[in-house]
DNA sequence: ACTCGGTACCTTTAGACAGCATGTC
DNA sequence: CTAAAGGTACCGAGT
């Protein structure tokens, strides 16, 4: 089928997909086609990655468009949101609005109101239907990328009801689901009432085969001999191997690149390590220099070892991914990779499921997994190691893709081909009816008034794909009355009779997104702070003799992370800056503390706890007893409760938050604790909304948290003690300028108003640009440094790297929001 | 004195959505 | 009840 004969699109889109090269329709395409995609019937797309799902998405979307309707893009994920955001832009020529919605980006109604396609995850749309966006109801076309992800126990449920929500508010909706190749394709298509196109088609071969011993076995009978020598690995081996082959359709630069799939994030780093070796070897002199400024920006993105060791794997070529990475050194390696400057990657499932990266070669290096439930080394499933199979074949690059898994003996090697490469990947089952799912979805449910009776709930929940599959009849309805004892118990609904209503609390619970088992949680410590406040704080006082309670914590954090006396009579630099205040202010001393707060939110469901290495519990388990009476709650007894562990654990990350909160450095957070600079980032992330989520809860029970819940907020937002927390509220000023003014003298907005303009300067080490934009920032009337002469600004030994920081930043961004311009890359270019 | 190789033992283990209101060094 | 890779401390042989 040729693009020119699509009918319904709006004008100019035929052409435009002919300029692109597009003319005719991959057989795929041209079935949805035929099933009526570009004419509002429902369908089921259940093909291999990369073989045109998106145009399929496009065409549905523009044509709904055409129609004189709206269309949603539904996205597992925040990274590929903006992705898609990108992509769909090149129709806004022909008058088509585009907007994102996540959570980190753009959210009001209004400005939504007026897109033609949203692109938006799977919660915020949830969220947004729980808030009754008035826009909802305007939609005709719903795409659903990724909907074999209706099988994740954690967010396929949310997936599957809010498909559910949106048909039920708009009966004629047009869904067109877009699946990974599943075992059960029909299953999907009968749940959403649409027309199935399934197909294995790629528009680059997929050569699957199995490395052992020195050859390459394929799935279509060839082999390729690869050497592997004594004491070698077969990982390197395989990289050179299709880095020296020569015989890709390109001639201008030498073979292709690799991505290697491994099991853990030690195994993701230690083996970019090796390959760097190898890559290293290989690369021209032009792309040494390249990688070698890449390299510096990954030390720029954050100063810790993560990042150096990374920094270093570039600059030969080779690098590692995994989520322990700051989200700015993920998108560096990404496009670099794409830019094939680094040859090599080795990745955690990271890279499978998040943002296009296809390579030439594709080795499964691990295809089994550590699993404590199962007790064991688990294996992969077949869907999974297809994912990362189908990152095989850059198209328009090679010839064909390959993709690899390695076999240490022949037994392996025939069990690895019957299990991957000649089995189907798994059917996808609903995980809908768990007590954790239904538990938020049925508490929405009443509470958006979707809902009003045990009866209706069912009615509702017998819409789903877990009602068309499930073999087990009863099921569904006991999780769904066990759970609506829950919720009344925990006084978010009420029944009268026949009838469930929210409660008030109910309400803001749902609204707010949280899981109702946290928001009890949390409810719970609030209330018994507010019970046993006075009781606390008289204990607290007596123990605050001389040094106040964090400064001893911090002294002793000190002092054991760098297992020397000396440490404490050294003043550390991460810690020496707030040693000196406090003291006297015991009186004033809020109550619940930080760290009280911090430990709530983490033992919450909703907060992905740290979990405890060798010698952690000894430690953790001390700590807990020291800071006993500043955690909300009873602690469970260290014998007989297994609450315990848990306890712990929740210990260990609220003191991650409360050292970055208390401007300790990055590198000495990531040390102390084992994570990566991205889990700081992360844990910050969740506990700032968690607090956030808090703050309002307080309203609903009792005031009297209020303030100390908004002040650990803000001091987790920005990363420091409570005495910066007005400066460093202020545009421009984060955690470390914010300390430095403080030190010259100046401790609020207003000082920053009235002081000397060159102590100013000088607190911001000279950078009169930065002091100028400060200034303004704080509403300060005269902000131009003009007229001040240059103090003391000599130590800048970082005023190089502030110019290639400068060209992101400026102007008000509006809906640009997208952190990882995947553009910025494109002028790179080819150097032969 | 130092490096390389082998070995036995110990340790650790993937990922990432959401409220609200605006912006790090 | 279940695993395996990397890291490390240690030992002995070769230079």
């Amino acid at each position: 089928m040729k693009t020119a004969d699509l009918a319904g699109l709006p004008p100019g889109v035929p052409e435009h997909l002919r300029d692109e090269g597009i003319e005719e329709l991959y057989p795929p395409q041209a079935e949805a086609v035929e099933a009526g995609v570009t004419a509002g019937e429902s369908l089921v797309a259940s093909v291999p990655t990369a073989s045109g799902k998106t145009l399929v998405a496009e065409l549905a979307m523009l044509s709904a468009v055409e129609r004189g309707g709206k269309a949603l893009y539904i996205v597992p994920l925040r990274a590929l949101a903006s992705e898609k955001k990108a992509e769909f832009e090149r129709w806004e020529e022909y008058g088509i609005d585009v907007g994102v919605s996540t959570g980190n980006y753009e959210s009001s109604g209004e400005w939504l109101a007026s897109r033609d396609i949203i692109v938006a995850t799977s919660e915020k749309v949830d969220s947004l239907v729980r808030n009754n966006a008035p826009w909802v109801e305007d939609l005709s076309c719903v795409v659903a990328d990724e909907v074999h992800l209706v099988d994740d126990s954690h967010r396929g449920p949310t997936l599957e009801v809010t498909l559910g929500k949106l048909r039920k508010i708009n009966p004629g909706l047009q869904v067109v689901a877009l699946s990974a190749t599943v075992g059960n394709p029909e299953d999907i298509a009968e749940w959403l009432d649409a027309e199935l196109v399934e197909s294995d088609w790629r528009p680059i071969d997929l050569k699957m085969g199995v490395h052992y011993g020195n050859a390459i076995t394929f799935d279509d009978g060839s082999q390729r001999e690869v050497r592997v020598g004594k004491g070698d690995r077969q990982t390197p081996a395989l990289v050179a191997d299709i880095l020296d082959d020569d015989s890709g359709g390109d001639e201008d630069d030498g073979g292709g690149s690799s991505l290697v799939f491994v099991n853990s994030r030690r195994n993701a780093e230690a083996s970019a390590k090796r390959l760097a070796d190898v890559t290293g070897k290989r690369i021209t002199s032009a792309e040494r220099g390249e990688l070698a400024e890449i390299a510096q920006e990954i030390r720029d993105v954050s100063d810790t070892e993560t990042s150096d060791t990374l920094a270093n794997c570039v600059a030969k070529g080779a690098a590692f991914h995994h989520a322990g990475l700051a989200a700015e050194h993920r998108s560096l390696v990404e496009d670099a990779f794409r830019d094939r400057l680094i040859k090599v990657i080795s990745a955690t499932p990271t890279l499978a499921a998040g943002v296009n990266t296809p390579s030439r070669r594709v080795i499964v290096r691990d295809w089994q997994r550590y699993d404590g439930d199962f007790g064991g080394m688990k294996p992969l499933d077949v869907l999974e190691v297809h994912q990362m199979m189908g990152r095989a074949g850059r198209p328009g690059l090679d010839p064909y893709g390959e993709a690899v898994l390695l076999a240490k003996n022949a037994d392996t090697r025939d069990e690895l081909f019957e299990r991957y490469i000649w089995a189907d990947a798994e059917p996808v089952r609903s995980k809908l009816a768990a007590e954790p799912a239904l538990r938020t979805h049925l508490l929405a449910t009443v509470a958006s008034g979707f809902a009003h009776t045990r009866e209706g709930l069912l009615e509702f929940l017998d819409r789903t794909l877990y009602a068309t599959q499930t073999d087990e009849p009863g099921r569904l309805e006991r999780v769904t009355d066990n759970v609506l004892d829950y919720l009344e118990a925990n006084g978010f609904v009420e029944r009268d009779g026949d009838g469930i209503t929210a409660t008030s609390v109910g309400h803001t619970v749902s609204r707010l997104y949280l899981d109702p088992m946290s928001a009890a949680e949390i409810i719970d410590g609030l209330r018994w702070a507010s019970d046993h406040r006075e009781e606390k704080l008289r204990e607290l006082e007596g123990e605050a003799g001389g040094s106040t309670r964090e400064n001893r914590a911090d002294a002793e954090a000190n002092a054991e992370a760098g297992f020397r006396r000396a440490s404490e009579m050294v003043p550390d630099a991460d810690d020496a800056e707030g040693d000196e205040s406090e003291g006297e202010f015991e009186t004033d001393r809020t109550y619940p503390t930080a760290l009280g707060l911090f430990h709530l939110v983490c033992r919450t469901p909703d907060m992905y706890q740290l979990y405890l290495k060798s010698g952690d519990r000894e430690e953790y388990t001390e700590r807990c007893y020291e800071r006993e009476p500043e955690l909300l709650g009873n602690t469970p007894s260290e014998y007989e409760d297994v609450r315990f562990e848990e306890w712990l654990s929740a210990l260990k990350t609220a003191r991650l938050l409360e050292d970055w909160a208390n401007e300790v450095d990055e590198d000495r957070i990531t040390e102390r604790y084992g994570v990566g600079p991205g889990d700081i980032r992360g844990k910050v992330e969740t506990a700032e909304w968690l607090l956030g989520a808090a703050e309002q809860l307080t309203s609903e029970i009792d005031a009297s948290a209020t303030i100390a819940v908004r002040e650990a907020k803000m001091r987790v937002q920005y990363g420091v003690r409570d005495e910066l927390i007005d400066l460093a509220g202020i545009r421009g000023v984060g955690r470390k300028r914010a300390r430095r003014l403080f030190e010259a003298g100046i401790e609020t907005r207003a000082d920053l108003r009235e002081a000397d303009k060159s102590v100013v300067l000088a607190a911001l080490r000279g950078r009169r640009k930065t002091a100028e934009n400060v200034l303004e920032a704080a509403g300060r009337k005269d902000p131009s440094m003009d007229d001040v002469r240059e103090a003391d600004a000599e130590d800048v030994p970082d005023a190089t790297f502030e110019t290639a920081k400068n060209r992101r930043g400026d102007g008000d961004g509006g809906d640009d929001g997208d952190a990882d311009g995947s553009q910025e890359q494109a002028s790179l270019g080819d150097f032969g």
